[in-house]
DNA sequence: ACGGCTTCCACT
DNA sequence: TAGTGGAAG
């Protein structure tokens, strides 16, 4: 359900990009043949001819629809041309487009001085209040010897946007001497964002179409009101008509469940119709939070701000396994999710290599179905757990959440279930700060060149990057001196080894990993018998793999090595809790070493490391696509 | 046989 | 937290 954000008190100028029939484009853009042509993209499905997943304005004339059939797509329009999206690993494969949406972001950033947000891969919007300020400044509008060309086909919401002269008035409208600051602002917004639009054209090939307005709803809302190459202005004065008549099913977030509620239950047909009801009306009906959003959505209010962002927050992979496909035994669904697993570990892996991220979350989803019961209420249960780097751990713990999972959905039974879907996604997903230093510094001593090599995965198949919480630390076999790794654990500590731990203080076989010369030397060194009245024991990295069916003592039993997750354990209340490094109590650290000191301040802090994040001035210095 | 595949968000 | 559900494109 949707939540009202407060709304900063001076006027905005937000704007929405979107790309037009994105994928068609890019197809158009690999092959120029197809330009101007009726074209669909469709995924690949020996049924039926596939799916379309993205239709060209010509091939819309003839009726062909986004969900149709490339059979159907045919029927109606039999001179379409049909491009299968690729497919590797047996799938669907989005990075083309992924890698293509990107261009656009940069494009964007590089020609915005504003906020710019990835709102999805052919969709941005951009905060350009400073920049509209500064135009208006400095070269406003009326002062314009020649509007730009782009700019004067703009569409404003209160013109009629038919009459001859069109672009007469548009020009008249954005030049417009006794506007108020708001249309002023928004008019220099139209500009900008017409000169973005070109030139995104010009360096991309790509068309996009955009709305302007004083919020993300209202431009949004817009942006797609006039396409294919087309931009449209919300003057604030027109907002209260504009929703007035718009249907709630058409707004952001009312498509749903929700709009049908507002229609079925409140009568409520349009936007307008929402200003009948009090605040509190609607929070009755809907809660404190949809209800006053509701409220504030019905006057065209938003405050939610456009997010310094641009890249995914998540990473995932699925297929679906319709009818007859569905799988029924385990070393098919192991054969899939092992494919699923091998293009997301691709992708975190570059995500790590080209952007220094890191996932710290592996979910696994599926959908079921239970034979001869038709209407199985039961849903298969998405399972998560800490994520480990390297494809074959992924693939290892993907399916060991996929029988925990099946373990809730189906007991003990063995045959019977069928699974139509299957999706592995990474979350949780962290910059790693730019003063980090690998854990390597200290294994091999401050001199090692390891640390800067930690990050170059040209030198390194796979890194294996361990993560407790904002803490960063890679331990790679090739670099790690044989003698120190832990050959049962591979480059970790067991779980095993945590579990002799707990409660009892700095344990035996700590000494193991104090060998390696972790932070845990460092910090567990350092714990004498004062820190137990702070109720640190110890810092200890432990494992939180997926549960599975015989519960907490599944991981020991298959000796899971792990590491992702730090723990702090109190032998005050037995407790152990996951750490948040920033808690760690500086005392902590002041009695490191002076020079370890220095360089562990950065870890644990680096929020307060004041790196903020500069925009170079090359490309890749603001941005590298994170698929393949 | 569900439109497939993603991504994001709020709630509990 | 992990897990669910809704929504969008």
């Amino acid at each position: 359900m949707p939540v009202a954000r407060p709304e900063p008190q001076e006027p905005r100028v937000i704007a929405h990009l979107d790309l037009d029939c994105f994928y068609v484009q890019v197809e158009q853009r690999r092959n120029p043949a197809l330009k101007g042509q009726p074209t669909a993209v469709v995924q690949y499905n020996d049924w039926k001819g596939g799916g379309l997943i993205a239709v060209s304005y010509e091939a819309r004339k003839f009726g062909v629809k986004r969900s149709m059939r490339g059979d159907e797509a045919k029927n109606v329009c039999p001179g379409i041309n049909l491009v299968q999206v690729p497919v590797s690993r047996d799938k669907a494969d989005l990075n083309v487009y992924r890698n293509a949406g990107s261009e656009v972001l940069v494009v964007a950033i590089l020609s915005t001085k504003g906020k710019c947000e990835r709102a999805s891969m052919d969709e941005v919007y951009l905060d350009l209040t400073d920049a509209a300020k500064e135009m208006l400044l400095e070269s406003p509008p009326e002062s314009s010897e020649s509007i730009f060309d782009e700019a004067t086909k703009s569409n404003i919401l209160d013109l009629p946007s038919d009459v001859g002269e069109r672009e007469e008035n548009v020009k008249a409208w954005l030049c417009r001497a006794d506007a108020n600051y708001q249309d002023k602002l928004l008019a220099c917004g139209a500009i900008l964002v017409a000169q973005l639009r070109v030139k995104v054209l010009e360096e991309t090939q790509f068309t996009c179409s955009a709305g302007i307005a004083h919020n993300k709803m209202l431009a949004k809302l817009v942006s797609g009101m006039h396409k294919p190459a087309q931009q449209t202005v919300v003057p604030s004065s027109s907002v209260q008509d504009f929703l007035a008549s718009l249907p709630v099913k058409k707004m952001k977030q009312l498509g749903g469940k929700l709009g049908s509620s507002l229609q079925g239950d409140l009568g409520v047909e349009t936007v307008g119709d929402l200003l009948g009801f009090t605040e509190e009306k609607l929070q009755e009906y809907y809660g404190v939070n949809t209800g006053t959003w509701l409220w504030k959505t019905a006057r065209g209010i938003s405050g939610e701000e456009v997010e310094d962002r641009l890249l995914p927050k998540s990473h995932g992979c699925g297929k679906t396994f319709p009818g007859p496909k569905a799988l029924k035994n385990h070393s098919s669904v192991k054969s899939w999710l092992d494919k699923l697993c091998e293009e997301l570990s691709e992708r975190i892996q570059s995500d790590l290599s080209c952007n220094k991220r890191v996932a710290q979350t592996l979910t696994l989803h599926a959908r079921a179905s239970k034979e001869n019961e038709s209407n199985s209420v039961k849903k298969f249960p998405s399972k998560s757990c800490p994520l480990r780097y390297g494809t074959g751990k992924i693939q290892e713990d993907a399916m060991k959440l996929f029988e925990s999972g099946l373990h809730d959905f189906w007991g003990s039974r063995n045959a019977g279930w069928s699974i139509t879907s299957l999706s592995v996604t990474a979350s949780k997903i962290f910059d790693i700060p730019s003063g980090t230093n690998s854990i390597l510094k200290y294994i091999k001593g401050p001199s090692s060149d390891a640390s800067s090599a930690i990050l170059d995965s040209s030198s390194t198949p796979e890194l294996t990057p361990l993560v407790d919480n904002n803490l960063y630390m890679t331990p790679v076999h090739e670099q790690c001196e044989p003698s120190s790794i832990n050959e049962e654990c591979g480059n970790s500590i067991s779980a095993k080894q945590c579990r002799s731990i707990e409660g009892k203080g700095v344990p035996k076989k700590l000494s193991k990993v104090q060998g390696t010369g972790s932070i845990l030397k460092f910090l567990s060194q350092s714990q004498p018998a004062q820190h137990e009245k702070r109720n640190f024991d110890g810092l200890i990295c432990s494992h939180q793999g997926p549960e599975s069916s015989s519960g907490a003592s599944e991981a020991e039993q298959h000796g899971r090595d792990n590491i992702n997750t730090a723990v702090v354990h109190s032998s005050g209340s037995g407790n152990t809790w996951m750490l948040n490094v920033e808690d760690i109590d500086p005392a902590v650290v002041g009695e490191l070493p002076l020079e370890i000191q220095r360089e562990i301040q950065g870890w644990i802090h680096p929020s307060k490391q004041a790196t903020p994040k500069k925009r170079g001035s090359t490309i890749s210095s603001y941005f590298s696509p994170a698929g393949r």
